[in-house]
RNA sequence: GCCGCCGUGGCGGAAUUGGUAGACGCUGCGGACUUAAAAUCCGUUGACCUCACGGUCGUGCCGGUUCGAUCCCGGCCGGCGGCACCA
């Protein structure tokens, strides 16, 4: 077919081009500390996107359109003098490679070289201003070499509670503790608990990763194992409390919030009889001095229990007690009478899925225990049961039941007949019977020294009382729960640890010896060994007589958490980051200038602008935030948070409105795209479909749009000729003899006059909403200019120089092929006179004289609605204007027979005649 | 269920501080150029009434504040996202 009839501009021949020239020049290489061009005195900017991870289905279009926005604005400060860091790498461990390679048999690497390789072509197709020699690829022996020395940094700290900061444990060494104290404190501890083992999978699962592989088809199990663990949770109140000051969507922090879910309440410590005990009468123990924390042995007949509630002020209320089935206490306390039942329900429980427990959260299940607890304040006996919706994996896996005043006991008081107590009246005025049950505050009743107090002082008051008499102590309580570190792969970093084959105590293995890599391995299959395929490997795992290697792999996240300080100083071989880089980049060096970048002033976090999508709204954000926070506690980064300002990308749908999937058959290839209207259509499109953070479907249509716009643009500077060659347009005029400048010159003309005020209008505009990520409005503003540029009979080549060179960050190929076919022509020096590139030059400024308007256009309404339009002078005084509008004709009219009783004036707006 | 976000023409969207609703683009319609088509260019395109001047309605629905509300407040309805027995 006529393919090339079809191009509305050669963009098939000079993207290719001006990719390989950018490439060869290397023209966005960003010089760093340390390097001979470096120029400390330029203020920085670091703007970031989200690696990708190099699948084999090759770029989707949703990654080009955070890629071009992060691309427009580092092109666009880098021509306001910023010293601009953006990078790419790649995310280029993980599971998908790994099935890949036991289906294929060929080694993950070369698969994971092979999409790399792809994308990196597919992303230098869009002409990204990527500076290549800072490619960072997590999988690199080089990069896991420090992936794994700040595994050892966690290692080797602990979390001090005094200072709220990681410490090295070779304080505690110094202090006395034995090797068994410190592993109850490291950062990074072994810990053997049940978790979530997908048996297809040969791995275990951190809790944000279930329902993903889930939905992948994958089965996934409680199964309690041996694994390595990190302590978020010791940071879980500073990331809440230092995610306030970071310039991210409220909807982000909030959603951390959630998930960090800090409760504020007490624990309150009950005692239970032995088995087979009836409820003794009425004996309130008050000798148990033991701490709240253990839940241990008394005596032979009195265990203690503590439960966590927020609600202390209902303790009146608590008419029975619910222990999760796997609650360690369950089988002590179970009575002859109920062991059958009770160890039929826990069976039950254990064999339910997940989604069974909480599908079915409906219908709640329990069974009694026989044994009865003794309520502290008040010395009520009240049943124990056990009951599934008590998890043991928050709180303390036990509760106190409060039906009247929360909606979970109450269901399960209702349908096992249990007693519900009152103890908040919610509507004192009202009078008549509340609806139980009423979870919100009131005041206390029924509650002995508490009756008569609103809920936040009655929850003070109970606090105190327990931490009065023993029995109990305010307490913080989060969902958060500490991060399963260890996976059973292979296409991971090996953890750096060994065994003492006799003590069978675990060390460090010496920094010296970093990176350790995986062995090369011809089968690694899930073997069904819980600790995973490198068990098969003999001879890797003897270290030596006396020590063996640790078989797990870290999970993908290790390397996404700290990707954004290895572009600072990419090849460094002494360390992870170099002081200096690590200075500058985060703008805490000395010589860093104080710049009109608001993100810029405030040093809390390291990079400026980090734009992705909402999916790592919560995990590789908590993630990253928790490494970087120990690494500043160290004494290894100046800054405290990674990331100062983020937003996040939305999605782009397919066609039919519906998320793009292969099912479906809606999804884009930019590859396409790129192929039939060019790079430029491609991220002009991607950036006119509407605001960067919304959800936004994809319509081809809409990428001819863009299309036309770009040949409108070629074709003010270009005309064809009679065979079809472009040649330099007829319409634009140079000013011959005189020097060219960056700044367009002065009217020369009355016709240029409104050409200049529309450029410089675009100007202002498109610099402003770049600022503010709006770039849909900023095209548009362009679309315009270019509009009023086509009408125009004849052009100054100036003005065009000037439009070329803000539309330069959206449409780099173009404006850059233009530039370059007028130079030494219509008044353009030649090239050897004026050799940079558009995107090496300055932005130019705009000029406030174009802008004035010699007459303004106002609007006049009557009683708020309009009647009439009006030109005048700007500067026209009120009383005119006023006047103006009651002599309208049409004003007349609306207002005939009407009084007037006010003239509201809005300058360079509108006038509003009240009357009536 | 709880928390959060969003509802504007036939479609994507604009209106930056409460001040002309619908910029810009797509689609549709009409025209120019062409033997014809494509491409390009010009005009037009919220609904309704009117020959016209002009008018009425209109930013999910109902109400409020205001000279004036897409914007602020209260109550509903619908869609999307997150969490999901978190005591």
């Amino acid at each position: 077919m006529s393919d090339d009839r079809r191009k509305p501009f050669p963009f098939d021949v000079f993207e290719p081009q001006w990719q390989q020239r950018w490439l060869e020049e290397k023209i966005f290489r960003t010089p760093g500390p340390g390097d001979a061009d470096f120029d400390a005195s330029k203020p920085k900017y670091y703007i970031l996107d989200m690696f990708p991870y190099p699948s084999g289905a090759g770029l989707h279009v949703g990654h080009p359109e955070g890629y071009t926005a992060t691309d427009i604005i580092g092109r666009y400060k880098r021509m306001n003098g910023f010293n601009v860091l953006h990078p790419m790498g790649w995310d280029a461990f993980g599971l998908p490679a790994e099935q890949y390679a036991i289906k294929t048999g060929q080694h993950p690497r070369i698969t994971t070289e092979a999409n790399i390789t792809n994308f990196r072509r597919q992303l230098q197709a869009l002409g990204f201003a990527y500076d290549w020699d800072r490619e960072v690829n997590t999988t690199d022996p080089d990069y896991v070499r420090w992936t794994q020395w700040i595994f050892l940094q966690l290692y080797a700290s602990y979390f001090n509670e005094e200072t709220g900061k990681a410490a090295p444990v070779t304080e505690l060494e110094a202090q006395g503790w034995t090797p068994a104290q410190i592993d109850d404190v490291r950062l990074a501890y072994i810990h053997e608990a049940p978790v979530n083992w997908s048996p297809d999978l040969g791995t275990v699962l951190a809790n944000e990763e279930i329902e993903e592989w889930k939905a992948k088809g994958h089965t996934v199990e409680r199964r309690p194992l041996r694994q390595w663990m990190l302590r978020i949770t010791k940071y879980a109140q500073r990331l809440i409390d230092e995610l306030e000051p970071l310039d991210w969507p409220d909807s982000i922090k909030l959603l951390q919030r959630n998930w960090i879910g800090r409760s504020e309440g007490a624990e309150v410590v009950f005692t239970i009889g032995s088995a087979g005990l009836q409820p003794a009468s009425k004996t309130p123990s008050g000798e148990a001095a033991a701490s709240p924390d253990n839940q241990s042995l008394i005596t032979d007949n009195c265990h203690e229990v503590t439960v966590f509630t927020t609600r202390p002020d209902t303790l009146f209320g608590a008419t029975y007690m619910v222990l999760a089935p796997e609650h360690p206490l369950v089988a002590e306390i179970t009575s002859a009478e109920h062991k059958d039942t009770v160890e039929a329900y826990i069976k039950q429980c254990a064999s339910k899925s997940d989604l069974d427990r909480g599908d079915l959260n409906k219908n709640k299940s329990g069974v009694p225990t026989g044994a009865f607890a003794t309520n502290p304040v008040n010395g009520q006996q009240i049943p124990v049961w056990i009951a599934d919706y008590v998890m043991m994996g928050y709180g303390t896996g036990a509760i106190m039941a409060v039906p009247a005043h929360d909606e979970r006991d109450f269901e399960f008081a209702t349908k096992f007949e249990l007693p519900v107590v009152q103890v908040i009246d919610t509507n004192l005025d009202a009078g008549g019977t509340p609806t139980l049950p009423s979870t919100g505050h009131g005041t206390a009743i029924n509650s002995g020294f508490l009756d008569g107090l609103k809920t936040t002082d009655a929850k003070a008051r109970m606090i105190a009382w327990l931490e009065e008499n023993n029995k109990g102590t305010r307490k913080i309580q989060f969902k958060l729960r500490d991060w399963l570190f260890s996976r059973q792969r292979y296409w991971g970093e090996p953890f750096p640890l060994l065994w003492d084959r006799e003590t069978g105590l675990h060390a460090a293995l010496p920094e010296s010896e970093l990176p350790l890599l995986q062995p090369e391995m011809e089968d690694f299959k899930p073997t069904g060994d819980p600790r995973g395929p490198l068990v098969n490997a003999t001879d890797w795992i003897n270290y030596s007589d006396q020590y063996t290697r640790e078989t797990n792999t870290m999970p993908q996240w290790a390397g996404s958490c700290w990707y954004y300080l290895r572009y600072c100083d990419p090849r460094n071989e002494q360390r992870f980051i170099s002081k200096a880089a690590e200075h500058y980049w985060s703008g805490t060096s000395s010589l860093d200038h104080s710049s009109p970048i608001p993100g810029n002033q405030k040093s809390t976090g390291t990079v400026d602008l980090y734009i992705g999508g909402t999916e790592h709204a919560v995990l590789h954000l908590l993630y990253a935030r928790f490494w970087h926070k120990v690494l500043h506690d160290l004494g290894h980064l100046s800054t405290s948070e990674p990331f100062q300002r983020l937003v996040n990308q939305g999605l782009i749908l397919g066609e039919d409105g519906q998320k793009m999937s292969k099912s479906l058959g809606n999804v884009v290839n930019p590859d396409d795209v790129v192929d039939n209207y060019g790079a430029d259509a491609l991220r002009l499109y991607e950036m006119f479909m509407g605001p960067l953070e919304q959800v936004k479907p994809w319509q081809m249509k809409g990428v001819e749009g863009v299309s036309r716009f770009l040949a409108r643009v070629w074709r003010v500077a270009f005309e064809q000729n009679q065979e079809g060659e472009w040649v330099t347009s007829s319409k634009l005029q140079g000013n011959d003899g005189a020097p060219p400048s960056t700044t367009p010159p002065g009217a020369t003309a009355n016709s240029d006059k409104a050409l200049l005020k529309v450029l410089h209008e675009t100007i202002k505009k498109v610099g402003e909403d770049i600022e503010r990520l709006s770039f849909n409005t900023a095209i548009s503003q362009m679309m315009v200019c270019t509009n009023a540029f086509t009408a125009a009979e004849k052009l100054p080549t100036d003005l065009l120089l000037s439009f070329l060179q803000i539309l330069n960050p959206f449409a780099p190929h173009l404006t850059e092929e233009i530039n370059k076919r007028l130079q030494g022509s219509v008044g353009v020096p030649p090239a050897s006179q004026s050799g940079l590139l558009l995107s090496e030059k300055p932005w130019p400024p705009y000029d406030e004289q174009y802008l004035v308007q010699d007459t303004i256009e106002l609007v006049i309404q009557v009683n708020g609605k309009v009647r009439a339009k009006l030109t005048v002078a700007p500067d026209t005084p009120k009383e005119q204007l006023e006047q103006l509008a009651r002599d309208h004709e049409n004003v007349q009219q609306h207002t005939a027979g009407k009084t007037i009783r006010k003239i509201i004036v809005i300058p360079g707006r509108l006038i509003n005649i009240v009357a009536n």
